[in-house]
DNA sequence: AGGCTGGGCGAAACCGCTTTCGGATATCGG
DNA sequence: CCGATATCCGAAAGCGGTTTCGCCCAGCCT
């Protein structure tokens, strides 16, 4: 069927054409091309009766309309793009997968895709935008990992091309985001270790440029002065975004004379706090007794720690899902600034954190 | 410039267009749009003046033809599909990032585009890969978390559609496939724990249709035999892929007057594993001296457990490359039952394992 | 000088679809 | 019974590229 060009000689038989195109389906249906497209388009200038026979028949022959044709024949471009953070690379970020399910369901049901690009060794982040922009490969860009004054966010603006970002970016022009409350929620989460009673803090400040590291810290502080701590029990220290800055965090703070150590250890990321309980483990400290610690994100894994970790926990589907909305009101002409939503990660409260004992009988330890 | 229809009544302007196009270019130019076109895709037949005042002029207005008028006119589709496996969700893959990083890299280098699609809840998975081929979107298929039997590799295969397969799926037709050699690793790890003095084992089997849960317990029972354990000695639960699972498998393998509890307990995944150790841990056992545990995927925080994690690791972002590279092969016609390579992963050890302690101690415990 | 060759480029068809425009037919009012 | 109005559908012009085909003209040969 089709045009299968056969070929005696036996060479390479190719260019056999893929599917059926709405030309072959017209002439099986007896109609226009154009009658087609108006059957499967919705149309209301067209027969009941011939829109239903053309529909069955298309549904008989599994056809299509070719997604690229059509596109280009509307002048619309159906694919928001996703470009993998530099620093995922290596990062094992548990939550991607749940994240692109998310936004790839949320964007199936409106008959859109989903294209993952990444930045190549040899690119530059910037170049990879445009180059997808002015390919017309995409209608909308999907944002993480925004940093202060994103040149992303300048670029897509000034190209006119619609994006929302997940985190704020410290911009003086509005534009469209979702973000978390991370400064609500490290300062929350000393409020609840002060109730519990500690009163000598140490907060694990994060080597990166990403504004939720800033907003993080910035919450911890926040948290500091309204519980009225005082200067002299409250340690910051900063660390790479790993396990291991966890654990090197917890040797800054515990090694070499440092007669005030702290009883409670805020960590911006579980990754770094399950370095940080392994860590202090380590030192013969029982963690959630003598030292409490905790941790952001919510991964699966902080379950499983020993002690399991207490933190703040995201909701990486639900997150998905609303950038998308909020994409797709932007694509649709909504005004830009209107999009600022802050959401609350929720306290999972496991076993890293507690009641402090006695800071000398931590002191006595080996 | 361009066609922006100005409007003076004040009702919203739409309909700019996006960017440059292949005429406007060649207007500029003062040469034929198929002299641009012939320019830009390193045809022989043009000036060498010609090309480059032409490549001069589109660096300089940032000119990209439309990849979907391109993909069009050429009658090839330039993306690869990687549809979500249905259970990622809520999974937590922390090697997604890795390997879609891999994926969309090795892609980019060869002009191609990664389409991530996912299976709605309202859809059938096979669904997914119809519609997506029906409609054109893509080229070929990156196809993971194989089956026994697995459908989509028939449908593909009846579709005519390239694709590779990373894991293998016991199908009786030859497929393109790169796989990890599951059954030698964990055959490997029990020579490796027997080695080491265990004498009694226990095999934490996968509640999962794919094919490497069946691999990897095949690979189990070969290092049983190959080291001649004793039946007794030996026990096989079979338990989610979740460290919940690992948790219930220890119950198992422990509670209750079971008097030849293991002192080699191998998991098929670390995050099983790692719901082990927690349980072997809270029941009063030390893991690494009482009760080796070991895992299979080398997770980054299996670096952080108490006691970190013997496991067996996968190279996740050479192994996207590969695919990547196996599906080009296919893709341009190659014999696809050639493709069946099998690599092997590497034991990293860390404290999760070393010699049995007596059984007799590890009994006399609470 | 004239014919031939071939390099360089333009014209036009085409990829598969959408959408406007207008024509044909059926239906209705008077 | 005739013209007006709806209703339905086909023709054709795009969308933005690629590619075939053939023309034009410069350069070469004789």
């Amino acid at each position: 069927m089709a045009s299968t060009k056969s070929n005696i000689s036996g060479r390479r038989v190719t260019r056999r054409r893929a599917s059926i195109n709405i030309n072959d389906l017209a002439e099986r249906a007896g109609v226009a091309p154009a009658t087609v497209s108006r059957a499967l388009n919705g149309y209301t200038d067209i027969a009941e009766a011939t829109r239903e026979r053309i529909l069955g028949l298309a549904a008989e022959l599994n056809y299509q309309p070719s997604s690229r044709a059509r596109q280009l024949a509307r002048g619309r471009v159906e694919t928001v793009a996703f470009v993998l953070p530099r620093n995922s690379r290596n990062t094992h970020d548990p939550f991607l997968s749940d994240f692109l399910d998310a936004l790839a369901s949320a964007l199936s049901s409106r008959d859109h895709d989903l294209l993952v690009a990444t930045v190549r060794e040899d690119e530059d982040e910037i170049q990879v935008y445009r180059r997808l922009i002015a390919a017309g490969k995409c209608a909308g860009f999907i944002i993480t990992n925004s940093r202060d004054n994103d040149p992303r966010i300048s670029v897509l603006r000034d190209l006119n091309m619609p994006f929302v970002v997940y985190g704020r970016a410290s911009s003086n022009v509005p534009y469209p985001h979702l973000d978390m409350d991370n400064e609500a929620a490290i300062a929350g989460m000393v409020d609840h270790l002060f109730a519990l009673g500690h009163k000598r803090f140490a907060y694990v400040d994060l080597e990166e440029e990403a504004t939720f590291a800033r907003l993080r810290r910035i919450g911890f502080e926040l948290g500091v002065r309204r519980n009225a701590l005082l200067d002299e029990n409250v340690a910051i220290v900063r660390v790479p975004h790993t396990s291991a800055g966890g654990q090197s965090a917890i040797a800054t703070l515990f090694d070499g004379g440092n007669s005030h150590r702290p009883t409670a250890v805020v960590c911006p990321a579980d990754v770094v706090a399950i370095g940080a309980i392994q860590a202090v483990s380590a030192r013969g400290y029982a963690v959630g007794r003598d030292v409490s610690i905790t941790g952001y994100d919510g991964v699966p894994l902080g379950a499983y720690t020993a002690p399991p970790l207490t933190t703040m926990s995201q909701p990486t589907r639900e997150i998905g899902q609303q950038l998308v909305d909020i994409l797709f009101r932007v694509m649709e002409g909504a005004d830009p600034a209107q999009f600022d939503a802050v959401m609350m990660p929720t306290l999972v409260r496991r076993a890293s954190d507690g009641s402090p004992t006695l800071v000398e009988a931590a002191r006595a330890l080996p």
